[in-house]
DNA sequence: TATGAATGAGGATTCATTCAT
DNA sequence: GATGAATGAATCCTCATTCAT
């Protein structure tokens, strides 16, 4: 009795945890169309549910705010470029393949994936100021990667090496990731920060 | 920021009077100090103007919109930088040193220098989109470096490889200079850096 | 009490069941609970069904409206009071006590009794403006109290004069019973009160 | 460059406190306009701005939120009381008028004058939760009165008596003042207060 | 040049209510 | 009877920018 027009609802409801999961997918998905297409200016929360073809109300079901979207899509982000590399370390386990061309190569692979999207999404984060959470992550991705690595130099890494090379090689990712940046699908990126790596590993050792 | 497209309005005053160069510099301390101390969202040009002890019309006298204003600081910060590894590589030219220490001796002083006010422009100013224009500017002062560096191999570098390793470096010092993080003020950060870059020139040359 | 105007809808239950009153009791207490611990802008029926533990769909079951939940919280609140006073007044027939008395005593102990939560309910009933049924509801009391008066100069009473002496006492009460107010436990509110409506009915009188 | 038409802006800027001055008061009048005509909930800022022929911005740049513009406008109305009372009392000074009669004949004078609107108000006002401050000031008006009157029973007055007479008769006015209530027209009412006072302080000094 | 009041589109968020399950 | 996801109009408030003085 308050709303004018109870709008015609026709999807049916599938199963409550499955619809859920749904919806929040779809809002994903539309953030990153927007961002990428029409640019973090355009993201609102208004625009988003309109073009994700929900209401509003109902986003916020999901997310107390519009920052919480984006900090949800980083941390999927960041979680699937873990498993990324867990993945190509553990295909390359019986062969001679080395592990550090190998965690390279994911995390290429992982960026040219959703490029500008991933991006974005974190620039747009960072504008507000969660750098904390996403370094936290950083390091995180460090520990694991430092700890599982099959290189016993790797193994040995002080935090602070592991520091330095991890905020490296991102660095270089995110700049080549950049809007007009030819890098990332440079054949030779891979071969460059390979050897960023194993030349600092190298001297390291020395 | 927020509105409309920011009409083309050509660049409203040369720093011409001491006056203006006053607030000039006035309206830059406040964008920073509002920036550090109320976080990114709380600029706006209402309040930078308020805070300043000036009128918003006497700030829009100065600049053609908000964003001029992060560019500008971004613009000098960026000058600054380049000044300082060109003077360090000047003081080292006759002594032995190694002018890749020297370098980045002179980035992490410049670094520490503004540390959180410098990143904290440089992040506002990309979160908005214009990363071109920083980028560009960063690939400048790779440019220059390579081409002024004592160091052959060095100047031998291509392209890519300055690429690589300006935002190797780049991203190690701006994860550094991050808010919680002790690295920008540890001791073994500079060997660590150096470490990097001889490492990545020596793979490089073998 | 936010959207449109709500559409009458017929009384949607008439408590039959023992759980039907176990859940309206819920709804009551939740409601109250919320008024005192979180404020007026906090009681809202999605916040009262998840706080009550129940879902909004069942809320409305019980209350075809927000506002309906407040209403019947404040007849029962008054339905007490008269009880109360009428009680008291029982009490006493045989006693020479005196009946002024009698009834200022039972409503300071009504007020007592639920005190920020009584006055909270009518207060935000009123902020949308329903006065006319809880003034008509304070009416009845009062006419209630001067028919079955036993002191025949309150029988005597004019309507207005009724009428200003249960706004004046009820004036009073409200006040003493405001949040940071001292005056609802003084020992000497009964007195002054009581001195208040007798001096009013002698010079009435005189 | 922002706002897409700069509308034409006509009504010609006179001195600047004088033309905020006018705004203000253009605000509370087109605020009491509303609560009277299409009541609380209609009460919104973008409506109040239109109606007033304003921008919100405009009326943003003078209240800090909805609330402020209540509560400035309850602070008028309460200090207008004051002066009503004051200048009440002296100009009977001279005479034999009843202080009493006066002071109360001033209130009648005051709630008969904004009736409605005042109160509305007042109860919009509490229905967020001011009372601490009403009361305050109810307070205030109390000791004032208690401490210029030429009434010695008055000036010997007790805080809690004070409390009990100004809370009764504000009751009543209140009451009087609601919207259905034929008592505020009522020649008696003064009469009928009158006698509450008087009753209350003869009592009091027996 | 400086001033600062005014503008108003824009965007975030809330919440009473419905209804398919 | 109960559930709770979805709805979306309503409202609050912000802030880049202009322009008359």
């Amino acid at each position: 009795m308050k709303r004018r027009k109870p709008p015609p609802r026709s999807a049916r409801r599938s199963p409550k945890q499955a619809r859920s999961r749904e919806t929040i997918h779809l809002i994903f998905e539309t953030t990153t169309r927007i961002l990428l297409r029409e640019g973090p200016s355009k993201l609102n929360t208004n625009h988003v549910a309109a073009r994700a073809g929900i209401s509003v109300g109902t986003l916020y079901q999901y997310f107390p705010n519009k920052r919480a979207i984006l900090v949800a899509m980083a941390r999927l982000e960041l979680d699937s470029t873990i498993s990324a590399i867990e993945a190509a370390l553990a295909s390359g386990e019986g062969d001679a393949a080395d592990p550090v061309r190998l965690t390279i190569g994911a995390l290429i692979a992982a960026f040219r994936k959703h490029r500008r999207a991933r991006l974005i999404t974190f620039q747009t984060l960072m504008a507000d100021g969660l750098e904390p959470e996403i370094e936290r992550r950083l390091d995180e991705i460090a520990q694991l990667i430092v700890h599982r690595a099959p290189d016993p130099r790797v193994r040995a890494l002080s935090p602070q090496a592991a520091f330095v090379l991890t905020r490296a090689v991102n660095g270089v990712l995110v700049s080549a990731a950049q809007d007009g940046s030819p890098h990332l699908g440079s054949a030779t990126l891979e071969d460059d920060l390979v050897r960023l790596v194993h030349g600092f590993l190298r001297h390291d050792a020395a």
